[in-house]
DNA sequence: ACTATAGTTTGCCAATCGGTGAACCAAGTG
DNA sequence: CACTTGGTTCACCGATTGGCAAACTATAGT
């Protein structure tokens, strides 16, 4: 059961790192090889290599080798959950804010600053 | 422009703990004071004000002090633009797969008409 | 005024992170 | 076969993280 947790863990890590972030984004049209999605960034290939490994551990990507080409794709589940705890925690909110502005109208003008 | 790209940094690297997603957790039903959100976990206060500032820079909470208690509370603001970011690339996953299931289904009917 | 409370700062520590270069396979290719 | 290409492993590095204990500040309660 908290397995869920630690999945949560792993993937938010996974995402709070440009270069990762960009490599999911490009999987999103389609599979891909390593080389080919390690071409746009500006870093040797084993420092790369732990990027991937880093998102695959996440389970946010899955990889497989054909001949001597790893190819790279995403797995959208994982980053369904990631989704869903963000939807609860805001639905939760929306909850605490409805309740909120039954009662003070008038409370939001502090967030219009940011 | 690309403050975005910062702020999803932070924001992902924030919510990479169990710790400071309770904190957001248990802030979404409404503002807590360190103390009163400190209490449940099993570290020194130094530690969890550390937490709390990580979430703070990151733009997912605001804190202000009256007094001598420091009250947190939640900005939803910064959590909508995680969601927003994660329910972009599964848009774009999802124009991948429409694409392929419109090809799939093309191929089909080609060997219906063949 | 004294004391308890709420928070802050400082210095320290081990573990993890993001990168490097160099050496090393293993699979295609001429 | 020799050689290139795509990936992998290894040892190392500086910076950041997540925790601690201890000393400190400032408000609140009596």
């Amino acid at each position: 059961m908290e397995n869920r947790g630690a999945s949560l863990d792993t993937a938010f890590h996974a995402l709070a790192d440009p270069t990762r972030r960009a490599v999911i984004h490009r999987l999103m049209t389609g599979p891909k090889a390593v080389k080919e999605l390690a071409e746009p960034f500006d870093m040797g290939l084993p420092a790369f290599l732990k990027h991937l490994r880093v998102l695959e551990d996440s389970g946010l990507i899955a990889t497989g080798k054909s001949g001597r080409v790893r190819t790279c794709s995403i797995r959208p589940q994982r980053l369904l959950e990631v989704e869903t705890w963000l939807s609860e925690q805001r639905a939760l909110w929306r909850a605490g804010a409805d309740r909120l502005a039954a009662y003070v109208e008038n409370q939001m003008t502090e967030d219009d600053d940011a």
